[in-house]
DNA sequence: GATGAATGAGAATTCATTCAT
DNA sequence: CATGAATGAATTCTCATTCAT
């Protein structure tokens, strides 16, 4: 009579102390130790879930990103509200509030760091992928918004990447000048951006 | 009479191998030895030159960084030409070519990857003079263009800051979804984008 | 349910690899690879029980040296037998036999040479306290004796100062000059200085 | 035309220094570079006189021994006074002032610990040497005593041991408990247990 | 002779991973 | 399943020694 546990409910558990132990210290500097005891289990029990540290990133920011990119964008896919609503919603819920949004940061140019210049890879494989759906999906809203005539017609995948390095960058800036990051976030300069490089449709100005 | 070595040239040679080994495997897997091998030098070699690992990446990437901001800013604040054609002028620049921007891409990676959730350290404390630096530079541009009335009022640290974070995120698309930072540099994005961030004046349009 | 290990078990066996290794091939010679092989374990292993080879010399010092001056000293304190006999008993424990002594003597000259210049330092404090303590004892020893009758009066303190002095100096002879030594064993040397530095009573002679 | 050096000038400057670093940071401790600088010449100059740093502690430690040594025996071959009044200069030389007599304590520390296990090596023979020529002389001094009725009939070499053993003794107080060996110091007791290891003869008490 | 840049053999220490219990 | 003791490869950094100038 094994023990029952929740296999997915203790990855989940593993994958968030994960993510603390490496936004805090960084990737290379965590241990499984550390990980281990975040999440309350013994350093070897880690290996019962995943095989190994690389592989812990992987799931881990995977749950992470696609969490969080996932309702962000969300958000901008709304039925309800004008584009504009909506572009300030999205911005809203992508840069959030400052604690998760810092650990969130910080993992990011953890996994960012971790890329490496080569193609292969499971990580490049699951942040390229991650890249191009969520900037697909706000492509999709952009033409949607351009058929409708909410917006004037322009080249809406370049908006659409556009918008994703602009938050990026914000990305860098929270953690690199935070001051100047918050001082952008209280006069809704993301927002702003997102604005500028959409385009609205003549009638509707 | 000791052999002659000019220290500071060395320290540029060691500077480099650094940068294209830290590029090339990330900072943490990249052992002192391979940096020393890259520049043609023995393990202990660098360390005639650099305390530590840590000294040898902040060195890298000041001298790195600093030349490569310089170079694009330099081109927003030429004299000669429209705010527009500099607008390209740096934006050309900033993403150059392929082979120097993807390794200035990666050592960048890494260096944010070292940044670290704390306030101190010097690595922090260079990068972020840099980037206020590199924003008031922008800025200061900005300014004069609305002074001149080449530009339209606008806020101008935004614009900059805008610039900045596109900036950024571009590093990161020709990282993660090379192909699509082609497309993007090829049909001058970038440029666009600083474009649409600072909003001309009505006579000039 | 771990493998079960007696950790206290664990180090003192440590330890007296330590002792064997230091006294061998001295402190700063000694690896700590050589000193895991001589326990039998890997080199890893240590650092389960020690976070460093200083403090491994700090254990394996204290373990040994409190461990052999307790024992001499004990044979001063026993309740029978004369003043005079038990000098001798006292004498005869601390110089001891060749082999184990050889090897309290060698460390005891590596821990000597890593006193170093300053006040601080927990190996200073660890043998500076072994030191006064010893020296406590023996002074009690004395001040019982002269208390009942069966010492002169004289300074107790410098008395015991001067056997501790005397041991000390039997340690070098002991590396230094092993033949002058073994003839001063032989010929009961150090029991006798341990009697004319103690005046017995002007009734008991 | 060559640049005309003393060379055992040099080599006297060398081993002051060396000796100066070796006691202040303990020989394992202290590199060549420090040696050298302390000196006032380069790195590679020391090669110039000693083969190794083994070579510089042997004749550091010769040299300032030695010169230890002999001044303070001198003091009890001198031919003016009773024994007992150059028994007491003996000690007075031996134990000279604390700033000197502290880097001639740690030095010895150092030496001490190289000697190692085994009966070969120049240093071990050099300190046997000076050990054994140091006890000659002062068993030759007793010896004299004993001849001219200054002294009782007694085992001399003993005697000699026993002293030397003692001052030995001291060295050791003086690094591990100062305090204890200042006020041994003050109240004369390493005169007192070199009387206390000399029995005079009994028409001159 | 003197210099100090360069070398490279080591040594301490860390930590992902394994596996006996 | 879970534990944590043990492993050992890998890495940073040190420093005695050499040698071109």
């Amino acid at each position: 009579m094994p023990k029952i546990v929740d296999r997915t409910e203790r990855r989940a558990v593993l994958c968030q102390a994960a993510v603390a132990v490496f936004a805090e210290q960084g990737y290379h500097r965590a241990t499984m130790q550390a990980v281990a005891e975040r999440a309350g289990v013994s350093k070897g029990g880690v290996y019962e879930y995943f095989d190994s540290k690389e592989q812990l990133l992987l799931a881990s920011a995977e749950m992470l990103l696609s969490a969080a990119f996932g309702q962000s964008i969300a958000a901008l896919e709304r039925d309800s509200g004008t584009l504009h609503e909506r572009l300030e919603s999205f911005a809203r819920e992508a840069l959030g509030t400052a604690e998760d949004w810092s650990e969130l940061c910080l993992l990011l140019l953890q996994v960012w760091a971790e890329l490496g210049p080569f193609e292969e890879g499971p990580l490049r494989t699951m942040m390229g992928r991650l890249y191009r759906e969520s900037a697909d999906r706000v492509q999709a809203v952009l033409d949607a918004a351009i058929e409708n005539g909410e917006a004037a017609p322009h080249p809406s995948r370049a908006a659409a990447l556009a918008i994703m390095a602009s938050l990026d960058g914000m990305v860098l800036q929270a953690i690199l000048v935070p001051d100047e990051f918050r001082s952008a976030l209280a006069t809704g300069a993301f927002y702003g951006w997102c604005r500028s490089l959409v385009p609205v449709a003549a009638t509707e100005e």
